[in-house]
DNA sequence: AAGTTATTGCAACTCACTTGCAAGTGGGTT
DNA sequence: AACCCACTTGCAAGTGAGTTGCAATAACTT
């Protein structure tokens, strides 16, 4: 009856999992409910940490966000700073599809910048060199960057 | 007089190495000569291997590595395997002019996208989030992308 | 040539995962 | 409702890339 559109929602996240093949374990839901409820991606290590508090394994972690980037639930993206970050790829975190991050060099912060696009002479220039499949940008946030430096 | 233009010349590269400060020893002088001989980015594996054959020891290497990226002379790329890439840096450092780089995930070559800019509308959208001091696309390059695939 | 200080080699270490395996469990089947 | 078994999990040990501490060594300065 309901539709249940929320995608954090606890049903409709197990049927997530189930609908790509994987069983919707209690370290799965959570791991999936974890990534989807954040707005930026978020990587093994917090999950790891988050989930560690309900008593799961980092390991189980580690499995899980591979799996379920896998099966396609999950996105896995690797902003230069040696981490693998993942966020969910349907629902509200953002656009369907890849869109830009910035990531900031201080605090490791990253945010998702849906809306961000080149103008159209930097696509023709970007066209020029090849296949652009990610776009990325690098700095300073505002919670980081001090205006007296 | 002489431009002294070849980028893989021995004493070039000694001069190079001082010119930001360095010193030039044997180690640092083969690690430097070797990244400048490959036309594309040589991991800290690579190099490391290459230069096993002379006796210098990896961490020897990996510092070298570091500290030519440090002084601008290599550019450190991450192309989403997790294993930095090193490349010569013909003089620019790639920090001093912002300009952004399009990087192949296949072969890491990068290239220089002098004239990319971003819309009104979306510098406005990354001003919101920090202060963007570099931009970075990845993707795959002309010679990589397969049309056919 | 001597002195100072950067650099090197070695080994041990960290960090970010990954893997082997025995025990446990989800969920289709009976 | 119970059963079964392949999928999962927890634990611990392993891997691979890169880093660090430290004593020995060697570049460059004077």
């Amino acid at each position: 009856m309901s539709p249940a559109r929320l995608p954090d929602d606890l049903e409709s996240t197990q049927d997530k999992i189930r609908s790509v093949g994987l069983r919707a374990t209690p370290a799965r839901l959570a791991t999936l409910l974890l990534v989807q409820q954040r707005s930026s991606p978020m990587t093994h290590a917090e999950a790891a940490e988050a989930l560690a508090a309900k008593g799961i394994d980092k390991a189980t972690v580690f499995r899980n966000l591979n799996d379920l980037t896998d099966a396609g639930l999950l996105r896995r993206t690797e902003l230069g700073d040696h981490v693998w970050r993942f966020e969910a790829t349907d629902g509200h975190t953002g656009n369907e599809d890849n869109h830009p991050h910035f990531i900031c060099v201080d605090c490791g912060s990253v945010t998702c910048l849906n809306d961000l696009q080149l103008t159209a002479g930097s696509k023709r220039e970007s066209d020029g060199v090849g296949q652009v499949t990610e776009i990325l940008l690098r700095g300073h946030c505002n919670n980081c960057h001090e205006p007296s430096c």
